[in-house]
DNA sequence: ATTTATTTTGAACACTTGTCCAGAACAAAT
DNA sequence: ATTTGTTCTGGACAAGTGTTCAAAATAAAT
């Protein structure tokens, strides 16, 4: 074997090497992964246009495909079935959405003008993602069937409930109060959403008198020395 | 020609004898349309066995005939075709639900007692027709992307919130409230009917102070005077 | 008893579905 | 320049879909 003799030198500077080729096969692998979950992203925000517009039930991959222009093979080279492809697709989404309602809770407005501003965003979000919001609700009631979805479903829903949370914690209503928000704010959001989406344009500014009113009500209630102004 | 001649009396005859037919078969012809709608009922319930365990989008026609021994053809007999079917299903289980419901309002419940005999009822839907229950929010999802079911989402919804307005009415809660208690109500419905589906055990006990910490919450905002207990 | 009308069957049809996979295309490393 | 590994394509496949329809079974009427 040409192999060189093991000097103490020699395994030091073995060592540093394999460190180095260590190191390098790690960035390669982060980029590969960066990557290939960039790619991810990518064929879920095309997959999105085809759900939000069919929903779960009509969407086949099919139908993807022609939507987007990306290959049956190729869907399946990146998520293991339909399922996971929509899940994926479902996190991605309200994920986005709770981030976006947290900036308007963390922006600079006034304690006493946020419930305001958080129905303005609420409104904002109907108003241009109204078709994406109903996947939700559908992907939401096939959990009630499919074990599959449950998971991202619950996980969700929990995140809600603490941006709920968090929007009360800033108003002063008690974090108890939080999981009944939701529930009402929920029931109002999906059912205005429907109004909207069925062509009904008063639907968003009634939601928008609804959330406020809702809130009115919860702080009469913790705080009752405020009289309720009518 | 054999035929008798036209007298007066003949005509009379003739006559009286024209009214019995036609009253003849207008009575058949009622009984096979009831006979017919009877059929209807029973194969509706045989398709909601099916419905209720795998939901719309799971649910082939083929899933319903093994489950209930009725033939392919026979069911395209009795309905147009599939969306005429479930629609017929959900309408025809969610009537049976508010008129059940309905039946505790107009049962002899002390007025103070009844929020809590609603709250029971509610309770005990959930309990015995949890799998139907999620057939409807499955169906009302649906309704967000194919226009064939917003007609009976619609219709079912009004009824569900004049049933809120009638128990608001009859406890003393202004009929403006109703709206917004049905969707705080349907809000948590449907999440608690998740959470016992999901195996929660105390699911439905915790639905059961939801509802009425809801009512309490509203009559105590409505009239202040009464102090709050707790 | 025979004709007529209604109800029921289930095989057949055309079409869609999710998934797989052999191989092309491309990129990276040697 | 060649090998090796990764990414991507799109045709093929079996299973399943809603719907139709000729024919059988049953009921009603004559």
């Amino acid at each position: 074997m040409g192999r060189r003799r093991n000097t103490h030198q020699n395994e030091q500077a073995d060592f540093v090497s394999k460190l180095e080729k260590i190191d390098k096969l790690e960035t390669k692998a982060r980029k590969r992964s960066a990557k290939r979950s960039q790619r991810k992203d990518e064929l879920a925000a095309a997959a999105i246009e085809a759900l939000k517009q069919l929903g779960y039930a009509r969407t086949s991959l099919r139908d993807i495909t022609e939507l987007s222009g990306v290959s049956v093979g190729m869907l399946h080279y990146y998520f293991d079935d339909k399922t996971d492809l929509i899940v994926f697709c479902v996190r991605k989404y309200k994920t986005d959405f709770v981030s976006k309602l947290d900036a308007v809770l963390n922006g600079k407005v006034a304690t006493s003008s946020l419930a305001g501003a958080f129905a303005d965003g609420l409104c904002a979000s109907i108003r241009h993602d109204a078709e994406i919001h109903r996947l939700w609700y559908d992907i939401r009631s096939q959990a009630l069937f499919d074990a599959s979805f449950s998971d991202v479903v619950e996980e969700i829903e929990e995140e809600l409930i603490a941006l709920v949370s968090r929007l009360f914690k800033r108003i002063g209503l008690s974090a108890d109060l939080a999981l009944g928000g939701y529930l009402a704010l929920d029931g109002a959001f999906r059912f205005y959403l429907q109004k909207h989406l069925a062509g009904d344009d008063a639907a968003l500014e009634q939601f928008h008198r609804h959330i406020t009113g809702l809130v009115e009500g919860l702080t009469a209630q913790a705080d009752p020395t405020v009289a309720k102004s009518h």
